[in-house]
DNA sequence: GTTCGTTGTTCCGACATAGATACAACGACT
DNA sequence: AGTCGTTGTATCTATGTCGGAACAACGAAC
């Protein structure tokens, strides 16, 4: 998980973090509550008042057993399992979110159906999922991830306007910073803050792409989300 | 921000969450910490501490004046309403993600290049981003957003292959819920659970979708992730 | 029967969080 | 000078969180 943000699950008054997916993956490698807390540095006391909190809110999560060949032992649910897959997805989803550069455009609604609303921006007219606050005339932040982000040669873009499903900038290459197998493209497409693509290399040899070519990016509307600020 | 979902930014040891956010915008709208705690029901000498604690770790983020022709009053900093709004990204995002249907395919690491590998699924070969536990051979979870998903009619596809940065699976529709400008399609691609591609409504009427068409699902590879369990 | 190593249960103390209270200080206004 | 309504500061109490300690109970192994 990325350092500077958090994610937990919710169920009424309890949440599910970092710390409780610890204890739990270190009750299933130990088979121990106690040797799991111990491991932990924390209080076997503390560890069974959490369990006991967790699993009023999302279920049976560890089943106890005393006696017998190991004195007696713990093992997951699962509840437990599918909860600590759960956990990881949302972790790797705000992990996306939180390091994935996200561009944010000032701009304002000038026209609203149902979830969707017409953005007018510095680069051009934007489609956008927006919450129920945004009204027309309202001022928002449009936030483009730049892994939603599809690059094309000016002559294959996909055809745009303000009727596709698909938004397109065009922008220039101002910046490259090639990896491994990723690659994350800066553009000037005319806003404050440069629009950022992250893209696979072979896309960026496919494409040819230098520092002042002049590109087409796309990316979907129901992708694109507006808020208010 | 969605009930099942909670996220915070994390500065050190100190994290910002909707209480805190609440409170600045407390603050901002009355002009006031004394009325803003007031006003959600909490104690001033509470509202005092957490912003020092807050501070400590954000900077500056109100700024205290005492007499005046108001008795005195407080406002927010440039630093708290970029805290806000980034905090209002980071909920939107998470959100997004929480609400978006997320189609999660189990998968097997064949290959790996830098952070991008390729993992065979039941729906066929998928390129996708890995963190750094996922080896060849490992056994991942692939998440697909919803809004990740574009959809095509069978001969107007994309290129696809293992070579390709898009992935495409061909698969059959077997579900469609139309709102008023945003559509859900789930797909029937050969896995456990259905993929679900977030649309236009337009898209839906361009390509004439109704349950039991065949389409092909293209989604990023930059835009596709495998966690391992 | 005894030992072992876990769990089940209860109780206690330290520290953190949160609210309540009170007085001093400030600057505009009367 | 007095009033007003905020802030600055300090002190106190109640509740929640966390760790520690202790004993009983369990079932396999000896």
């Amino acid at each position: 998980m990325d350092a500077g943000v958090e994610a937990r699950l919710r169920a009424g008054d309890v949440t599910f973090g970092v710390d409780d997916a610890a204890l739990l993956r270190a009750i299933a490698e130990s088979g121990s509550v106690s040797a799991a807390a111990s491991e932990l540095g924390r209080s076997r006391s503390r560890a069974l008042t959490r369990l006991e909190t967790l699993e009023s809110a999302f279920g049976s999560l560890v089943e106890r057993r005393r006696g017998g060949s190991d004195g007696g032992g713990s093992r997951l649910t699962d509840t437990a399992h599918d909860l600590l897959a759960r956990f990881d997805r949302l972790c790797a989803a705000v992990s996306g979110t939180a390091q994935a550069s996200e561009t944010v455009v000032e701009g304002t609604v000038t026209e609203r159906t149902g979830e969707l609303a017409l953005v007018e921006t510095a680069a051009g007219t934007v489609r956008a999922l927006v919450d129920e606050n945004a009204a027309v005339d309202s001022a928002v932040q449009v936030s483009i991830r730049a892994d939603a982000v599809t690059l094309h040669a000016p002559d294959d873009a996909p055809a745009g306007g303000a009727t596709s499903a698909r938004n397109r900038f065009r922008g220039t290459v101002t910046g490259l910073d090639v990896g491994t197998a990723v690659a994350s493209v800066t553009l000037d497409v005319g806003t404050a803050s440069p629009l950022v693509a992250l893209v696979t290399v072979e896309s960026v040899e496919r494409l040819a792409l230098a520092v002042g070519d002049e590109v087409v990016a796309s990316f979907k509307a129901t992708a694109t989300r507006a808020t208010t600020v």
